[in-house]
DNA sequence: TGTACATCAGTGAACGCGCGTTCACTGATGTAC
DNA sequence: TGTACATCAGTGAACGCGCGTTCACTGATGTAC
C-alpha cells in the first residue's frame, strides 16, 4: 500500500502536506485527546520538519480550525444524507434521521467531534470555520422548518423546537462519546439509545 | 475583606490550602479554559510554592479529580433541591425541575461543568470521583423512576427514558455553555430555552 | 531545447517558556511526659 | 509549666521535557523568453 508520503512526489516536497497533517491531528486526538495536539507532533507524524505546518496553517489555532472545518463539512453532509435516505416518510422521520446522523457522526468520527465542540476552540473568531458550522447546522434547522410547514408542532416556537432537537442530538452524542452511561445502562447499544431518544416524541404522542 | 490567605493563620502554614487551590482552579478554568490548568499556576494563585499542591493532591490528575468531585456534589445537591422545590406537582414536573437544575448548574458553574465533562478526565479510573458522579446521577435516575411508578410513559424502557432526559439536559447545558446558539436563535434567553425544552414533552401530548 | 528567474515548500538551528516531578530541607504544630 | 520529639505542611533548587515561534536558508517547481 502506498500513501501520499511514499509516492513519487516524496522528497523535499511532500506533495499533500495539509491533508497529511490533518490526518495526523485525527490520530493524535484519538490516541491522546484534543488537549495534546501539537504542531510538532503532527509534523512528526507527517514525516516533516517541525516548522513546516506553519507554512500551511499559520499557527496551532489555524491547524485546529482547519480540522474543525473539515468536521463540519462531514457532519453537514452526513445529516443531509440521513435526511434524504428517508423516502416517503414524514417530516418527523426525516428529522429523526438527521439527529441519528448527528449522533453517529460523533461516535464514528470522535476526533472531529472533540475538536469541533470540546477543544475550547473559539469558533466565532474564525470566520470561515464559523461559516462552515452555520452551514452544517442549517440542515438541522431546515428539517425543523419542514416539520412545522408540514403542520406538526405548530404551537411550538421554531427556535425552541430547533434547540430541543439539537440538544437531544448533541446531548446523546456527548454521552455516547464519553461512554458515560450510568450504571446498568450500558446494556443497550448506542443504536438502541438513538432509536429510543428520537422515537420518544412519537411515544409521547401515543401515551401522554 | 479577609480571605483565608491573610487570616491569622497566614505564614508558613496556609491553613486551608486544598480549598484555596480548588478555588484557584475554578479561576483558571474560567479565564483560560480547562486545558490551561496547571499545578504551578494554581499554586501561584494560592500564594504558595509550586510544589505544595503535590502534598494534597498527589499530582495534576488528582487535583482535577478533586475539583470534579466537588462539582458532582454540587450538581447532585442542586438537582435534589430543584426536585424538592416542586410541591404538589406531577412527577414530570419534578423531572423537569431536575433537568432545569442540571442546565443551570452548567451555566452558573461552568468551570465545574467543563472539568467534569469536557476536560478529558477519565472519571472511571478515579474511584471516588466515579462514586460521586454516580451519586449525583442517581437523582436524575430516581426522578425518572418516580415518573414511571406514577404511571407515566409506562411503555418506555426506563433506561431509554433516563438517557432521553439526560441527553436533553446535557445537550442543552453544553450548547448554553458554549453560547453556540445558531444564527437568530440567540434572541431568547437560556431560561426560555430551558422552559421550552423541558416543556416540549408536554407540548407533544397536546398537539401530536 | 535551453536558460534565467521567481515562487513556493520544507529545513534546521535557535530562542525562551512553562510545565510536572523529585528531593533534601525547614518551619510550625501538637502531643507525651 | 516546661521540654523533647514526632508529625505535618510548605520551601526552593534542580532536572529534563515538549512546546510555539522565528528566521535565514535551500531544494524543487514552473514559467517566460
Amino acid at each position: 500500500m502506498r500513501t501520499s508520503r511514499d509516492s513519487d512526489s516524496a522528497g523535499y516536497h511532500h506533495g499533500d502536506l495539509p491533508n497529511a497533517l490533518l490526518a495526523a491531528v485525527a490520530e493524535i486526538v484519538e490516541e491522546k485527546g484534543a488537549a495534546n495536539v501539537s504542531l510538532r507532533e503532527a509534523a512528526r507524524r507527517a514525516g516533516v520538519s517541525h516548522s513546516a505546518p506553519a507554512h500551511h496553517f499559520g499557527d496551532k489555532e489555524g491547524m485546529l480550525a482547519a480540522f474543525a472545518e473539515r468536521g463540519f463539512e462531514i457532519l453537514g453532509r452526513e445529516m443531509a444524507t440521513g435526511r434524504d435516505s428517508v423516502v416517503g416518510g414524514s417530516a418527523l422521520e426525516r428529522l429523526a434521521a438527521v439527529g441519528t446522523a448527528y449522533v453517529r457522526f460523533a461516535v464514528d468520527c470522535t476526533p472531529y467531534f472533540d475538536v469541533m465542540f470540546r477543544s475550547g476552540i473559539d469558533t466565532p473568531s474564525h470566520e470561515h470555520l464559523h461559516a462552515c458550522a452555520d452551514k452544517a447546522l442549517a440542515v438541522l434547522i431546515g428539517a425543523v422548518g419542514e416539520l412545522i410547514s408540514e403542520g406538526g408542532y405548530t404551537e411550538a416556537d421554531p427556535r425552541q423546537l430547533t434547540v430541543y432537537f439539537w440538544s437531544l442530538a448533541h446531548g446523546l452524542a456527548s454521552l455516547a462519546v464519553d461512554r458515560s452511561m450510568p450504571p446498568g445502562l450500558d446494556e443497550l447499544t448506542i443504536d438502541d439509545y438513538i432509536a429510543g431518544v428520537f422515537g420518544m416524541s412519537e411515544l409521547f404522542n401515543g401515551t401522554g
